[in-house]
DNA sequence: ACCTATTAATAAGA
DNA sequence: TTCTTATTAATAGGT
């Protein structure tokens, strides 16, 4: 429901993301409160931002903790009790997801790389091809905005340059009518060369961040 | 939005309440599992009908209790023991361990690049361009080692091929033994070329795994 | 449950 | 973040 459909899966764009979250968050607590009224519902609702911002909604007259404790009535879960098991499945769980990430963050760094098939090598090849296009590709953009850049710059440069020489000329111009007395048919126009070889400041502004 | 704009107010009929409750519930909990698959976040979310039947939703790997204690975290309240609260320390030290190798894994792998400088994404490439030096040395290895039992399985071939010459030179010369008679001063030996030029059986070896 | 006219949510862009 | 608007998605009222 926006200007196009989206596949619901993780949008990479953080910004993006960001903005569907802030619009969808918005989006969960007003139906929230609405099932809570049009259907005299008791509802919880507790959002956590990738970021680890907290949002929620609780239907009045009640509160989160007396929700959660008729969860817990209600799906025989004894949540304070089982805290601590759930606390260490979820550990062993983030840590086999950990291990997992750290398998495949040595392959694509070429280490630990002995137990492979050719196949697999393959794969990670074609992983590690891919990563680079996509890395060359956002270098290029970053190279042509610099570039941008320093065009404008060494244009800026190019108009200060000829300003200063204009004031240079009028300068000794003064200075000539103030030995020589005033001709006026001098003509500075005549003393600006129409273009100004100006080197850019910045010749190797590419190499910088 | 449906056939009718509706007010937000309790639904006195009791029936449409009942079917109404049925598809905003489901409708909130279809949008949690959105939000927390577009935008990485955790969710939980728990209704109750007016009957007291219980709903819920949570985020993938999360759980309501880790859910439950976030929220105490970030509402100030505190209501677990001192066991509790290192496991969930734990927990955040793991998971912030695992976001920073997504991080990286994502970058490697050519996506969220927006956000780097020039110089970082440099420093990527080399990771990558290491990644992909290591890999093609274990990649030459194993085609060494192709190489090398193809070798060997040629020479084997060679081997085969021999004996079997060998036998079916035999074969004939008992052929001929029993058409001609035996011939004491035939020498097998001298029909026996030093080299036999087969075929490797497996010439695209190097391709298979 | 299913149907579909309508309203509501929201994606993309400014 | 907020506003706008074209589109898609949710759903109210019926069957």
């Amino acid at each position: 429901m926006g200007r196009g459909k989206i596949e619901i899966k993780r949008i990479e764009n953080q910004s993006n993301r960001q903005v569907t979250f802030s619009k969808r968050k918005n989006g969960i607590l007003k139906k929230a409160k609405e099932i809570s009224v049009l259907c005299d519902a008791e509802v919880g609702v507790v959002v956590f931002s990738s970021a680890g911002k907290l949002y929620d909604f609780c239907s009045p007259k009640s509160s989160l903790s007396r929700i959660l404790e008729k969860y817990q009535t209600n799906s025989g879960k004894i949540l304070w009790d089982e805290k601590h098991k759930s606390l260490s499945a979820e550990i062993d769980r983030i840590k086999k997801e950990n291990d997992n990430m750290q398998i495949e963050l040595r392959h694509l760094k070429g280490e630990d790389l002995n137990s492979l098939q050719p196949k697999e090598l393959i794969m990670i090849e074609e992983a590690l091809d891919n990563g680079l296009t996509n890395l060359h590709e956002k270098q290029m953009e970053h190279y042509d905005r610099l570039m941008k850049t320093g065009k404008i710059l060494e244009d800026e440069n190019k108009l200060l340059a000829f300003k200063l020489h204009q004031q240079d000329i009028a300068l000794n111009g003064n200075m000539r009518e103030l030995e020589l007395g005033y001709h006026p048919d001098r003509d500075f126009a005549a003393q600006m060369p129409i273009t100004f070889r100006v080197q850019p400041s910045h010749p190797n502004l590419q190499e910088n961040s």
